[in-house]
DNA sequence: GCCAACGTTGGC
DNA sequence: GCCAACGTTGGC
């Protein structure tokens, strides 16, 4: 029974890895490790090919929803947790039982237009949005169907 | 660069 | 189980 595609929204900081780092990258698609919070890992374990995820530019200039990507591969062990070198190493994670997960996603379109911060505010249908709540911090977030056809909207 | 808000750690 | 200390996030 196909499941009924999810939206979700990423933050990643241009800076490190941006949209267009992702539109370049080998077959547009990236590996989305490092994730190290256990309400964002859970969030991507229950993400499903297809989902469409909002591409949030964070520690930018404007901070933007800049464009979409999709799930590509669902989750799976985040590699970097067991790798001494990876800034993102976790000497406590124990191989057989991973405790990061990560998954693919891959470049969908970039807005021609990117949507700051400010203006998602603004935006009184989005008052419930994640990203929006004081001190949200969370890379990995859910966003429903409802503000997610809003802020398409607004490109 | 500042700092508020948050999540995690570890002593007790 | 409490909570102070610490490290991180991320807007400004």
């Amino acid at each position: 029974m196909p499941q009924k595609r999810k939206y979700w929204l990423m933050k990643s900081e241009p800076s490190a890895f941006s949209l267009d780092d992702l539109a370049k990258s080998p077959a547009q698609t990236t590996c989305w490790d490092g994730v190290r919070n256990y309400q964002a890992r859970n969030f991507m374990r229950s993400m499903t090919v297809g989902d469409q995820v909002l591409f949030f530019h964070s520690n930018a200039d404007p901070p933007a929803v800049v464009g979409i990507a999709e799930v590509v591969k669902t989750a799976y062990a985040d590699p970097t947790q067991f790798d001494k070198k990876n800034k993102h190493y976790d000497p406590d994670s124990d191989p057989s039982i991973p405790r990061w997960e990560t998954v693919d996603i891959k470049y969908v379109r970039k807005f021609s237009r990117s949507v700051p911060l400010d203006q998602l505010r603004k935006e009184i249908r989005l008052k419930g949005m994640v990203l929006l709540q004081k001190g949200s911090r969370l890379s990995v977030q859910p966003v429903s169907p409802l503000e997610w056809g809003h802020i398409l909207s607004l490109v």
